[in-house]
DNA sequence: GTGGTCATCGTACTTAGTACGAAGAAGGTA
DNA sequence: TACCTTCTTCGTACTAAGTACGATGACCAC
């Protein structure tokens, strides 16, 4: 009756952190943030809901947790190449992880402790700005400038109901449907004459408004800097 | 013992779907989203937790519904004026909306139904730059561009453990102080030597990535369009 | 006053976070 | 072998939140 082998929790890979923190975000991938609960990942763990908080001191601790392995996923620009395409990259790789675990979006809203992948990630991009030539103070902007984009444009993205090419047809009909006629006659313009084309894909917006803001950094470059003046 | 009157629930302002939002906003702004539950929302309506359910069928409709509200604070860009000043204050707006809601925010992320308020928003917004000459492809990629500026942008202001001028400095101490010495070169060069000089305020860099956009939009424009090329 | 609709609320059930401390496993020491 | 310590895991139980269901009283028409 009490024999501790097998079957209920023992001889499987002992919980750590890192067990603990990847389970985390494996619910959220596949449920939302809503789904992710200390009993969810307990069951996610086979294991047992206070069993969890060996390794965490509280659910706050999660989610600061995983947004810092979500910003890990990024790839690190290396401050030595051409900092353009560096940027480029990495702006590309932040959306496609953030699109990964759109969770993580809202959650950075409510983060106020950066954990050390998010650290290093912002080290590196930084550098990387001022190995071009970029001036500590045209570096923040530059900075504030590039994540806001990404940031903004994977909560845009995160927040449509439709993913890739075509799907937007099913989902904002339903949403015409209650227009008055002539209530929102540009957004039917858009939406009848551009979004709901064939081939249309909101998220290849994303790279053209990447070159123009690349663009406008390359101008901020001291002397000879901004190669493409546009 | 059963008088009816006055003290308890009578003789107040009745409830409405309209009340009920707004005191849903206050009770976020005061105290956060997590701090906004039926019971607090009830409490701050001096009425009790059940009487909310007659004007909402359940929570997911109240956040829903504020976030409409902020939406609704946003100035509306005029179609008639002139688009660069009209886009330049309605995103200078939508940010001082948004830092007074953060918690708006990471809402857009998991809301998938816009509300009258955000539609007219956008309708607007494309009517002003269509007017302005841009094409429908254009405003499309413009808009995509002007709002990932400003959501992402707001978020990391709301993901700042500090706000305004000169307050950054007892909140990265503690965070530096963990550093292994090196472990972050470039972080510390544009913490000391930029970001805890006196007077920087990250609110500040708003306008100037605001500013290279909205010229890079100029570009866009077909034949006269731009004036100011940078 | 009888019936009906509107608005408010009392009760109670379910799920979530988590405090507290028990209990088993593994290893040391006498 | 007996006993003690430490590391993990978990059982129990308390609190708070969302909300289903139905009761209750106010107000109105007849």
């Amino acid at each position: 009756m009490s024999k501790p082998i097998s079957g209920g929790a023992r001889d499987r890979v002992p919980l750590s952190r890192e067990r603990v923190l990847r389970a985390a975000v494996e619910v959220a991938d596949a449920g939302g943030l809503g789904s992710l609960t200390i009993r969810s990942l307990a069951r996610e763990l086979d294991a047992k809901p206070m069993s969890v908080y060996y390794y965490v001191s509280n659910k706050e601790e999660i989610l600061d947790g995983i947004v810092d392995l979500v910003f890990g996923e990024i790839d690190l620009p290396s401050p030595g190449g051409d900092w353009r395409s560096e940027m480029r990259l990495r702006a590309i790789s932040a959306r496609r992880v953030l699109g990964r675990h759109p969770w993580a979006i809202g959650l950075l809203e409510s983060r106020a402790t950066p954990g050390p992948a998010t650290l290093r990630h912002h080290d590196q991009t930084i550098g990387t700005l001022r190995g071009a030539g970029f001036s500590v103070e045209m570096t923040a902007h530059a900075c504030a400038l590039l994540d806001s984009y990404v940031y903004g444009f994977a909560l845009q993205e995160a927040s449509l109901p439709f993913q890739g090419p075509d799907t937007a047809t099913e989902v904002t009909e339903p949403i015409m449907q209650g227009f008055s006629p002539g209530e929102y006659p540009h957004l039917v313009e858009m939406a009848t004459e551009h979004v709901l084309r064939p081939g249309y894909d909101f998220g290849d917006e994303f790279e053209f408004g990447l070159g123009a803001i690349l663009d406008a950094l390359a101008a901020w470059l001291p002397a000879d800097g901004g190669r493409r003046p546009s």
